[in-house]
DNA sequence: CTTGATGCAAATTATTTGCATTGTC
DNA sequence: GACAATGCAAATAATTTGCATCAAG
């Protein structure tokens, strides 16, 4: 079982690359912030322990590390994309709250075989798959904003 | 039955929002090309027939396509936005070939229901959901690029 | 005739690239 | 020591906004 970081150095080392000190420094601190990260924020934790580290080098890294399959770059509603953890522990989705923007993951193997099924018939060959659903959540459902004002 | 762009109308009119030439023009030519188009694609489009449109109406049209109900936007691995009209006829669902970017729609209802089943669970309300399986349509399965070349 | 809509150019945002310098292998 | 990696600034790409002018209600 390696960890996200072995996975990332051997794969380095399999394409010919270079293990510099802010390729470990990023991959590291990518790893620790568990759940999906912005480029813009993931430079922002790593220039605390690491300032001379520049944004250019943290969107080059992520690329890397989605090449390396220790990243899933993701885009939800917003404008810019973020990364998460490729989960040891198989694939997760996402329901996305409109109200409060929190993103809450689940699992659903049921939802995985019917997919395989659904591309089994067109003749496709899924290597990744993305399911997001938008709404509201439990807590912002109990508050009830403006409940349609009545005339 | 109100037509996308009976809808439409409808959408500005209650705004105080006023019909103009050019937002027929826009609202019509989208509804017309049906499957996924990008504000820059709809922009051709349109000034075929109407050259004095500017692209930037079509991408203020399109948000209030998008407002009205009768546009949905879609984001795929790529850089630009899609937006395609809301199909009539119940949701669809995505695949893309990653080697040719074609994209595939498909509608699988079982799916939907476990998604509402899922929800649910949460305390979720869904509002509108994306799911993409991204992977190597049949065509392009046939090809075997490279399999794996022996050292 | 009032107020929103358009179109242009300029601004923003997210991301990428050219290039001189630096650090790994 | 070679050659990839870094960081800066500048370049792109997609989209948005300010503003003077125009047109729908």
């Amino acid at each position: 079982m390696a960890s996200g970081e072995e996975t990332f150095q051997a794969y380095l080392r399999r394409q010919g690359l270079k293990t510099t000190r802010q390729r470990t420094a990023i991959a590291r601190e990518f790893l620790s912030s568990h759940r999906h990260i912005t480029a813009e924020g993931l430079h922002r934790s790593v220039s605390r322990k690491n300032p001379a580290i520049g944004l250019v080098t943290v969107y080059r890294t992520l690329k890397l590390l989605a090449q390396a399959g220790v990243a899933k770059e993701r885009r939800f509603g917003a404008n810019e994309s973020c990364y998460e953890p490729a989960a040891a522990g198989g694939h997760h989705d996402h329901m996305i709250c409109k109200i409060c923007g929190k993103i809450f993951e689940f699992e659903n193997v049921k939802i995985e075989g019917l997919q395989d099924r659904v591309a089994a018939e067109h003749g496709f060959l899924i290597q990744d798959h993305k399911l997001e659903l938008y709404g509201v959540c439990r807590g912002c459902r109990k508050v009830k904003p403006g409940a349609r004002r009545r005339k």
